[in-house]
Order: C-alpha cells, then sequence, then structure tokens
DNA sequence: AGCCAGGGTCTAA
DNA sequence: TTAGACCATGGC
C-alpha cells in the first residue's frame, strides 16, 4: 500500500510544482469562504467584482446588501456574506496583524476559527494552512475520494489527517502542495463518476466501481 | 434535465 | 455523534 510520501512524490512529479494560492491572508480567508461547496470560477468571477487588493476596510464599508449581491454567483450569498462578515470582525479583533494570529499554536488556531459561525473542519484547515502557514492537512471531497479510490478505508477525516501528518514534516509549504496537487488530480480523475479514466497511479487505483460516499 | 461544485448548520434518533 | 435535509448559483 502506498504511504503519505508515496503519494505526495507521484503527485508532484505528475502535477507538480503545485501553484502557491495568494501571499494576502485576508483575500485566502474570504476565497476559502466564497468557495465552500461551489466551483473555483464563480470564486474568479466575484474577485473581479472587488478591488484588486481586497482590503478588511473595503468589505466593512459595504452593507449587508451590497456585499450579498456581490457574491452572489458563488450561492448561499446569505450566509456566506455574514460569514465573511464574521471573520472580518475577528480578524480586526487582531488589528488586521497576520504575526500575531501565526504566534497561535496550530490547534488553538484552529478553535479559534471553528468558533466562527460558517466555519467547518475543512475551511478552517484551509485558512489555516494558506493564510496562516500552519502545517495541517487538509480533507476534502475529493481527498477523500481520491484516497478511497486508492484502495484506503478511513473511517474519519481524522484518521486521514494522522495518515498524513504522521509522515510529512511539519512544513507548511509540503500540505499546501499537497492539497493543491489532490486538487489538481482530482479535477482530472476523481470525479464523482464511477469510471476511473487512466490515472497515474493506475494498478492502485480501484475505482473503476461506484464509488460509496 | 439533472448532476455537480475544494461545505456547514441544524435536527432527529 | 452521526446521517440526512437543506441551502443557491453557475457550468456542463
Amino acid at each position: 500500500m502506498l504511504n503519505a510520501l508515496d503519494i505526495y512524490n507521484s503527485l508532484n512529479y505528475a502535477y507538480g510544482p503545485a501553484v502557491w494560492w495568494s501571499d494576502n491572508a485576508y483575500t485566502v480567508m474570504v476565497e476559502a469562504i466564497l468557495v465552500q461547496n461551489t466551483s473555483w470560477s464563480s470564486v474568479e468571477k466575484v474577485m473581479q467584482a472587488f478591488p484588486k487588493e481586497l482590503t478588511p476596510m473595503y468589505i466593512s464599508s459595504l452593507s449587508d446588501v451590497e456585499l450579498e449581491s456581490l457574491i452572489r454567483p458563488c450561492g448561499f450569498a446569505k450566509r456566506k456574506s455574514a460569514t465573511i462578515i464574521r471573520i472580518t470582525n475577528w480578524f480586526r479583533q487582531f488589528e488586521y496583524d497576520v504575526e500575531k494570529i501565526k504566534s497561535f499554536e496550530t490547534d488553538e488556531l484552529r478553535n479559534r476559527l471553528l468558533s466562527i459561525k460558517g466555519i467547518g473542519n475543512e475551511t478552517s484547515d484551509v485558512i489555516s494552512v494558506y493564510a496562516f502557514h500552519k502545517p495541517v492537512f487538509i480533507v476534502d471531497a475529493y481527498t477523500r475520494r481520491f484516497l478511497m479510490k486508492l484502495g484506503f478505508n478511513f473511517d474519519t477525516d481524522e484518521d486521514i489527517k494522522r495518515f498524513f501528518e504522521k509522515d510529512f514534516r511539519k512544513d507548511h509549504r509540503l500540505f499546501d502542495w499537497n492539497h493543491w496537487l489532490i486538487l489538481q488530480h482530482g479535477i482530472k480523475h476523481c470525479k464523482k463518476t464511477p469510471i476511473c479514466h487512466d490515472c497515474i497511479f493506475k494498478n492502485k487505483c480501484t475505482s473503476v466501481v461506484p464509488i460509496m460516499e
């Protein structure tokens, strides 16, 4: 059976090098919320309607209705706008100082993010990695499907996280890249279809049978 | 036409 | 504590 580093190396060889998300922590936070159960193309459309350099001050200057209207293409506009406002207020508690937030321990930051309504497991982890450079493995729908197709049978997302975090050195870039690589692979090969098109894991990938979610 | 998209909350048992 | 309904919009 493949181990975590085998998987990473295979993906990196096939799809690397990974692309950095954004070096603007606030942009990452907003996009992480917008992309919930939504395609990236919709997120890009919304981001283009925002100023090039997105700031908490700009978002705060909008009325609820204006923000909802701007993000409508991403769906769930009422909830997502409320969540964006909540995380903006949360960010203001730290004077918009990324370094202050980075100084939290990984679990502490995770709990603080999860306490914001509208931020769940995945969004919390995405923000931890891409905005605040914490070494956290991100589990999303693609990751679950991908691992299932490779023949793994994890009970919980926590088991998946442990599987990778055990073998990865605590460098946020590894987690960042790995997540991006799995996504690239997933877009090509691990959609919700029973058929797996010829992929780099050929003989290890068992996904010619229907996928149980 | 109908399914799917890098989810999260709430509720019922 | 876990499964399922529900949420909105756009793309194919």
